[in-house]
DNA sequence: ACGCAGTTAAAACAAATGTTTTAATCTGAT
DNA sequence: ATCAGATTAAAACATTTGTTTTAACTGCGT
């Protein structure tokens, strides 16, 4: 199995381990449910990567090559201000997809930062924060390093992942909210 | 050491237990951590509480008690309003102290829910958030469980405890800021 | 002095966890 | 067919974890 299907264990280590990983972060999963989700024996772990902590970056690389967000240029500031809020809430708002495993990642790493606190910060959060703040920039006339252009991109980015974080809190204390296309109305017009 | 210093032991077990929970979560702490911090056997926690999990119900109880907010009425609603983001803010951002204890254990039952959610939410964010909605109610002029005002309650809120919770990410995308009393007034301003 | 209830200390236990080791198995080239 | 290297499987290891057990100690009333 040198060739071919490249890895296939390796890759469904991978899969399971961001599954697992997301759900439980980095100290709550045991290496051994990853490996009898992805029905590989124990070692595989410690062979295909070095250590719990490897099989933890290799799943943070590959979750997060596809996180960026880069939304096109040609609209006003506003509209890309709605479209890149769009993005950001449908992407957190993915069910248990590929795409959400660094959300939730990401509430365990803000509970119990790890080194892929920096990785995640780098890759994701630092250029959708740039990002945001240059289009803010534009809205309000002022340069994106102005401390009140970077309090509003806190303050939107806030509310977004606050859609994200806090949902078990949010179910409980209104049942009733369903995360359909309702809610980026709801926050173009917060701005 | 029947009475008099009641339950010397039992309350440093408190006092550990609660820097420790608010710094590894339920699962991340050792028992035996928290009684070598209190000077304590490891077999303490489970006489003086039944379990690990009655000595984190324990602490709960104990931080939540003085953790609901409650500023005065006879202000107008937008000054309220003002009062009420300026206590949460200040309790959230209060330094290693015993009313942080709730804010760092929230982040932890963000990210891996325990039985100490509900209580959580049912003893200190249920009745921030619907006094939050009647002030709101009463500023918009709509009722305070219209979807609006609903709205706007998560919004406040997320931007609220962003501050709270997304502290380690803040300090890398901007090292410079401090806190201080000059984030009052942005949040107010940005309603 | 004695005993008694409340409390603490030390040791031990069973289960779980990350990791390593050692042997088996498979793949593909010679 | 055979050999070498890569991969997998099974077992074991050392450590850590929550919990229990058992004995020692403390203060206090009789």
């Amino acid at each position: 199995m040198t060739s071919g299907d490249i890895d296939a264990t390796r890759g469904r280590l991978l899969e399971a381990a961001g599954d697992v990983f997301a759900k439980h972060g980095f100290e709550g999963t045991t290496v051994r449910e990853i490996c009898t989700r992805a029905g590989a024996n124990v070692a595989a772990v410690n062979y295909h990567f070095r250590d719990k902590m490897g099989l933890y970056h290799a799943v943070l690389k590959e979750s997060l090559c596809i996180a960026a967000v880069e939304p096109g240029q040609s609209k006003s500031p506003v509209e890309a201000l709605g479209i890149l809020i769009t993005v950001m809430l449908r992407r957190m708002s993915e069910g248990s997809q590929r795409g959400a495993w660094h959300v939730r990642i990401m509430a365990h790493e803000l509970a119990r930062p790890t080194a892929g606190l920096d990785q995640v910060i780098e890759q994701v959060i630092g250029p959708n924060y740039v990002l945001l703040r240059r289009i803010l920039g534009e809205i309000t006339g002022l340069p994106p390093d102005h401390e009140t252009t970077r309090f509003c991109a806190h303050s939107v980015m806030g509310q977004v992942v606050h859609y994200a974080h806090a949902r078990p809190v949010i179910a409980r204390l209104w049942p009733e909210l369903t995360m359909t296309e309702g809610r980026v109305e709801q926050i173009a017009q917060h701005i």
